[in-house]
DNA sequence: CATACGTTCCAAAGCGCTTTGGCTGTGCGC
DNA sequence: GCGCACAGCCAAAGCGCTTTGGAACGTATG
């Protein structure tokens, strides 16, 4: 294991050159530098990263805390985000350090990373209606930037969102071109922050219409193929069924067509289906309804990506609090038709 | 940000004292340490964890190095496997430190995270055939644990595995005995060890009842939901269709029981369907199906928590070379019935 | 009462790096 | 020829913790 000293000794130059050399600043000749380089190589140098950290009081590491939801449930979708995200670390030397915690370990686990050194800036996942994290990390001098928003403030802190409520309106709006009137939603919790958004913009666009969101046609759940699948059951179980059902996730969509199907209705057509699609990559695109699904997508592994770029950027100092609307597409597929003539 | 110098001061003991106060060693009396112990808190101190790290030479941090699939895909398994270890973690003060990189930056990522002391262990996801990292690993001195084995060697490390042989080939048993006797099998790549172990077991049982697998019969997948589709329709669409299918995971066996749905066949009356389950939190238990889905069952949060805990005990040197084997449960549900009668 | 020993604490030496504050020698303007 | 700026290097002081090797002070032992 070589270390700084050894490799200084061996090239018969102080250890300050020798950092100097490898971290690229001016204050050493290129020829120096050159045979730096090489004897660093050779004996396949690397810096203990925990004393440079130590010395330098950056720790070059970027922290994920991620709850487990209600039901002890990993979110399914966290793991193409942190691609994402992981892909612009590596880029730039940044390590990932990830914690899964229970909802009542959350804030002692953001208190141990920022207090303990640990962590340069932390990315905080899925607020929550109420959610104290980004109060409490503004306070600790912890840089982050949330994946999503809070619900009651949208500025004073840096996010990378999706403009779910205009989305959610302008899909809503679609459907109700196609002449549908009754509406089923299949969304996500809402002590999520995202399903509450999701929601205002279908009531809006609702509203807009003249038309009035029925409760009974409005699901909450965490966002699993049975919850989709069970959603849709009762939803198509009901007294007024809805004609059409948007749902906020692809894994939900999926249970969703399962449910349609195994009521011996036809997508897109007894059943219009349109989903919110992050792209998953164990999903494809666009395959829930097991047609071309109808679709508002948007890459969560590009969210990922914007995420930690924006953070790395506050974190050097080169951007202050920025709120980033990522983009989506809408793309019509094969599960979206007109209403069913008798139910117009 | 308070640090042990200005503890100890405030509390008129030595930086030594206060050290071992902290860490539960016995050189120091009850009295003072209950003292430490108040001002600590009183304090919200927090020893920083470089220094800490660099004066130990222990990191306390787990490395997990994950790396995207062939088509840049991040494996949808893995968020369960890193749930349970995380838990591990927590509980005994360990961090996880996630890389996720691209197959070719694979070897340059454990060089790195060894070599500059920044984990004092690692678990190595994803085993493929002819996989160098055990070896790396082994030369360098890293502690670490396999999820999965070798092709050829399954000594010499630890691991933490399910016995896919023997339970790809009881499954198949299984079915055989419902009469089946064309069988297909929808596998993962065979780049992965478990595949290849998987069809092995497949195969022998077709041996023993003296039938040969038919290689048209078989489909090599990364395991995603579209492909399970086309893999099935593919599979049902040839001239011999099989009467029931194997699938490596659930997420495939959604895709599956779409597309046998699509062909309007009965799913456990005209195919029969099984499935190995991961019991993805997202996909619930035994829901590919619609119905009761007959599936080897084997947590892979539960692979989680054992390999994080072995390796844990190999670190402190309270464990050695250990293999494990991960319980599994053969549940027969309702996607598998008897061959049809004139397939016999 | 002196010796030995155990308990409880402390001063100081690292851990391996970065960074401050010099020091030396060369080239330049005057 | 003198002073000055500047490039290129170095010694040493940290960063905040752990840990070694005592020291001081009882208390039991002969």
């Amino acid at each position: 294991m070589a270390n700084l000293k050894e490799l200084s000794a061996r090239l018969g130059l102080s250890q300050t050159t020798v950092s100097r050399a490898l971290n690229g600043y001016p204050e050493v000749s290129e020829a120096t530098r050159k045979r730096v380089m090489k004897a660093a190589a050779a004996l396949a140098y690397q810096p203990n990263q925990n004393a440079r950290k130590l010395a330098t009081g950056k720790s070059r590491t970027i922290g994920h805390v991620v709850p487990l939801g209600e039901h002890d449930m990993i979110n399914p979708h966290f793991s193409d985000f942190i691609a994402g995200a992981g892909a612009v670390y590596n880029q730039n030397g940044y390590d990932m350090l990830l914690k899964v915690v229970t909802v009542d370990e959350e804030a002692r686990a953001y208190r141990d990373l920022a207090i303990g050194n640990r962590i340069d800036g932390v990315i905080v996942h899925g607020p929550i209606v109420g959610d104290a994290r980004p109060a409490a990390l503004t306070e600790l001098g912890l840089p982050f930037v949330v994946h999503g928003r809070l619900i009651d403030t949208s500025d004073g802190y840096s996010w990378v969102d999706v403009d779910n409520k205009y989305v959610f309106k302008a899909a809503t709006e679609h459907l109700l071109a196609l002449g549908h009137k009754r509406l089923g939603l299949i969304n996500g919790l809402e002590s999520m922050v995202f399903a509450i958004h999701r929601r205002e913009g279908f009531q809006y666009a609702l509203g807009e219409a003249g038309l009035a969101a029925d409760p009974s046609l409005m699901r909450s759940v965490e966002m699993t193929e049975p919850n989709g699948y069970e959603a849709t059951r009762s939803l198509l179980g009901g007294a007024l069924k809805p004609t059409a059902i948007l749902c906020s996730s692809s894994v939900v969509a999926l249970g969703a067509a399962r449910a349609i199907r195994d009521l011996g209705l036809a997508i897109g057509v007894d059943v219009s289906l349109l989903t919110f699609d992050d792209c998953l990559s164990f999903l494809g695109s666009g395959n829930a309804g097991g047609v071309e699904t109808t679709a508002i997508r948007s890459s969560l592994r590009g969210a990922g990506e914007v995420a930690a770029r924006l953070l790395l950027d506050i974190i050097d100092g080169s951007a202050s609090k920025t709120q980033v609307f990522m983009d989506t597409e809408f793309v019509v597929g094969k599960t979206t038709g007109p209403a069913p003539a008798d139910e117009r």
